[in-house]
DNA sequence: TTTAGCACTTAGCAAGTAAGAGTGCTAAAA
DNA sequence: TTTTAGCACTCTTACTTGCTAAGTGCTAAA
């Protein structure tokens, strides 16, 4: 257990050292802390905290640096209560713009304006529907024998693809298809189509069509455009102007991490409304690579119409008062305008 | 005006040089030349060649390293007639595979195959009609008041998107101006539609719509999607890999470069449909962040379905004779089994 | 015109030095 | 018992020095 001075110690050399990125040594301490109290004092009290593995030391004659834990105790019990500055809030307010016609622009430009901010890389997803259903699927031909296939779920969400008809097609027996699904599967959850179009479905399509594979690809590919999570990244190359930036090599693998599907599975904050999650160095994924870098994260509640989740990835020796204050000023802002944009169109 | 013996010289240093990545020294190059030469030679011509630019030095003491227009000369006087080794060209026709069921597929596949084979990052753009027009706009109604805007080229592009009725429509109006476009702009080709919508377009809507911003926004929006060219890129963080990537600003700069529309810019190439283009250093673009690099460009054309563009981003240091194959293979292969794709459906 | 030979230049490396920052520890002061 | 001053110690950083290896330019002979 830290006394109370212990903490301030630690606190003040987290502040320097995320502010400065240089380890910090005891006279600098001994002059910014409240009280008066010498820089050998500081020194007593920082074996405490090097015992305790909160800070270490890059060589045995440097100033002290936190350490990961030092930072997640810093997280857990030293931040104030989050506020944001007021140029901060001006300037979301002022980015954001008072409009916006389409979900997917608003949360696509909060990734946007969070990662300026920040100058790190944001994340968005937009509030998913939990149990989205299929309320639709159907074709429309747009002659010279191609045609659209187009998925509506119950939230509105809909997604289109269209194709080339095989030359020998009966367009009576597609009809049927589409009927066929529409009777099986309306209704039914995004996950539950899926397992029954690898299931039962393209048998029972077969007693229509003979070669069920295209029809049934491009039924599988709008479903799994309505079905996957896909987050809104800002600032994506904001991750090389960083100081842990080190070879290319690793840089590459990570760029390769976040564009790939497993990103889903580490922005994954916890389901407390509340709550911020804040991640550090190898809490956020099992491999090495992230281990320099936090992960904050958060999820908004858009009343009953669903929950999404905003996300920003930067250095572990970041900020967090102000990082964390600006997840959460985007995460309100957010929940807030799609209230309203939602109560506006399906409601009233 | 360089003489043979020069020409070999030269071809040497930049060969080695683009092997090893070192400087290459006289006696390397004595050793390595089919004729039987002293190194003291090497060097009297040498200063010939950095007399003439071709070749510079890090130090007054140091190797020679073939300078910009040391690869300009290289690469126009002294390739070898392009060629492709065995082991390449199975590996094209391995990954390229047998079959493919949307020219997207193939095309983005193929950025993907030759960034991978080159370790460098590729872009491909597949076939735009060169005078694609517009042949249809229509509205399907999805229930819930949304409505999906289709719209549809003479060449078979299909672009889409939803959108919400306000609800104070008058679904009439809208259907006399869906009308009213097909009869107006359908036949035009696109940029000359994107013309017409900024100008006459919007007063003749008026009369049926009183707001016709939220239309004309989606209408606009699916044009754009239809008439923008877009390529695929392969490989986007093999950039990161490279040997001159130096400070993580110049990267991220690089990268907003190739996220942003002035790509289409810079990857141009002579609209001469049998030659490759290599542009070397500042040909690139005019800012210096592509200083190292070097870009090799094609065009492919698919009989009369309109021609693509193949691209390659390296080093200027690279083995082009390989670079310069493989893009060339691709470029083959692309047509040929674009042909065979487009006379498959729309002919026979 | 080519070559051998040699003096010269430079990068890269290792070792050494000095300055500066910061520590741990001890003994005295509070 | 806690805090402080003082000091020896450690380590980084920047600079210098000396050495080697690679490669050059130049000269004079072949």
């Amino acid at each position: 257990m830290l006394t109370k001075r212990q903490e301030q110690i630690l606190q003040a050399i987290v502040r320097q050292y995320t502010a400065t990125g240089q380890p910090v040594g005891s006279k600098l301490i001994a002059s910014v802390l409240p009280m008066k109290v010498s820089s050998a004092t500081i020194r007593n009290e920082m074996v405490v905290l090097e015992h305790a593995g909160l800070v270490t030391k890059e060589h045995s004659s440097s100033g002290r640096v936190p350490s990961k834990q030092g930072f997640r105790y810093y997280v857990d019990h030293l931040l104030d209560p989050t506020t944001i500055t007021k140029h901060d809030a001006a300037a979301i307010q002022n980015f954001l713009g008072a409009e916006f016609a389409k979900i997917d622009e608003l949360v696509s430009d909060s990734a946007q304006i969070l990662s300026d901010l920040t100058s790190y890389t944001a994340f968005t997803l937009k509030p998913e529907q939990q149990n989205e259903k299929l309320s639709g699927f159907r074709l429309v031909p747009l002659g010279n024998s191609r045609v659209l296939g187009i998925l509506v779920t119950d939230s509105g969400k809909v997604e289109s693809q269209s194709f080339t008809l095989p030359k020998d097609v009966d367009s009576e027996a597609f009809e049927a298809v589409v009927r066929l699904i529409n009777d099986q599967l309306v209704g039914l959850e995004l996950p539950e189509v899926v397992k029954r179009l690898r299931e039962d479905i393209p048998y029972q399509v077969t007693q229509y069509l003979a070669k069920p594979e295209g029809f049934l690809d491009v039924f599988g590919n709008v479903l799994e455009k309505a079905a996957g999570e896909r987050f809104f990244v800002g600032g994506r190359f904001n991750l090389l102007g960083m100081e842990q930036h080190k070879d290319g090599k690793a840089m590459q693998a990570i760029y390769e991490l976040l564009d790939s599907d497993r990103l889903s599975t580490i922005i994954d904050p916890a389901p407390d409304n509340e709550g911020i999650t804040v991640k550090i160095g190898s809490e956020i994924a099992k491999n090495k690579l992230l281990d320099d870098y936090s992960l904050i994260t958060a999820r908004y509640r858009v009343d009953q119409y669903g929950e999404g989740i905003i996300a920003v990835l930067g250095p572990t020796a970041m900020p967090y008062p102000r990082t964390i204050g600006l997840v959460d000023a985007f995460r309100r802002e957010l929940a807030k305008r799609l209230v309203n944009y939602y109560h506006h169109y399906y409601d009233s």
